[in-house]
DNA sequence: AAGTGGTCTAGACCACGTT
DNA sequence: ACGTGGTCTAGACCACTTT
């Protein structure tokens, strides 16, 4: 729809299909705005959202350079949903509710969904399974308005957010990750089939509405080995921070 | 130095005092443009930046909204080195080399840092502490043009990538990272001081110059619990995915 | 000196959401 | 119907780098 985004994917397109090589020289922004019958500042939009991708650098006075691969540009919700990342490599995504349960509130839950100081959660445990076998265990607590549909959807759902945006128009916009390593608990090992203290890569998580209202907090862990987090940053472009 | 940028800060910092409070609504672009005394697109640029930071969420139709709570902004330097990120926080980064010697390019080492098929790499490997405690193994390889200034580095030196930067003219200006959790192996519970199988969070890195030179990659193992790494994502940018 | 990207102007039109 | 953000135009000037 976008011309710029047109464009964007115009320039990745050439690029994959080595029409530009991996060093080489793009045309100037002038050069491209007459070649595309745009105004000069359609291309800066179209080149700004590759730079961000990292497929390219600028320079100024020399011109600017064709720096690597374009990436497949992974969607958020891709990132934010177990089954629509496995979906999307053709892998099968399956899961089962462990349990699911109102619960008052704690002190933890009123901060990070910013509740008021009584309120409900729904909290609920999930394994899930990628090609058959259990990867992940996670544990999620949702603010009462949405744990209000999430009590509805059939324990062997294989995407809850999507069906929270199909049947309830609830959609996430943002969220906040946080990633450390533990050692399995009981019921982690029980769940998971590993041995007790074996590592697994711990994901916390928060998501929040368009509005910026905190929604469900979860925290997941993975086998080791299954599967590992790729983030992309840059100069110009930095999700990333430790604490 | 820039408008747009000047603008954002303002309007971080009036989010920041309280000025406009949370889930409350910012005047119109338009009205914003007067305000500011600026064109219209310099307002979308700097609004744009606080998108992305996750600050601002827009609507059309309806008014845009106010957010969250806007995020100190780490830079790409405070998340890709160890000791400017320690300074920041106010805490004593340090280390030291335990080893540093020359390699024959291994496969791996040809595919990560797109060498040719003869080449070396210098190969260091580290401990870091952080006040006084050691909490992460690092093994680099550097391709052969960067290994030669790092060779020259004291052995004690707390931020080689600050010293790159002084006395080689070499900067990062990109980086992928890969995360997953994996059991010490000896020799990491050697230099850790920690039990052999216990978890570690494993950080995979592959830095990239200005013009897409891959010019070292790292592998390093964080002991649990010492330290964990924060990712924002939305819809409008997300440089997250699995793997 | 010439060319480039980075920034900015002062508008325009459209699609969308709310009223 | 109206106001909003999203996109786009057709320029301009500056800072920077290379020639």
């Amino acid at each position: 729809m976008a011309r710029y985004h047109d464009i964007a994917e115009a320039v990745r397109g050439a690029i994959t299909r080595g029409f530009y090589e991996r060093g080489s020289q793009l045309p100037s922004e002038r050069e491209l705005s007459e070649e595309f019958d745009v105004a000069p500042g359609t291309i800066r939009q179209a080149l700004g959202e590759l730079e961000t991708e990292g497929v390219l650098a600028s320079r100024r006075g020399s011109r600017r350079t064709v720096v690597g691969e374009p990436r497949p540009a992974a969607t958020f919700e891709e990132f934010r949903s177990f089954a629509q990342w496995a979906s999307s490599r053709g892998r099968v995504p399956a899961g089962h509710v462990i349990s699911g349960v109102w619960q008052d509130a704690s002190p933890l839950d009123r901060e990070e969904l910013r509740l008021p100081t009584a309120a409900r959660v729904f909290c609920v445990v999930r394994v899930r399974l990628l090609d058959g076998s259990a990867i992940m265990v996670e544990r999620t607590r949702y603010r009462d308005s949405v744990g209000a549909e999430v009590e509805q959807i059939s324990s062997d759902c294989p995407s809850v957010t999507a069906w929270l945006a199909a049947t309830a128009n609830i959609t996430f916009s943002r969220a906040e990750h946080q990633f450390s390593a533990c050692p399995a608990g009981a019921e982690d090992a029980r769940l998971l089939n590993v041995r007790r203290g074996s590592p697994l890569l711990m994901h916390k998580r928060v998501s929040f509405s368009r509005d910026g209202l905190p929604l469900e907090w979860s925290v997941d862990r993975y086998v080791a080995g299954t599967i590992s987090l790729v983030v992309d940053n840059s100069l110009n472009a930095n999700a990333l921070r430790w604490a």
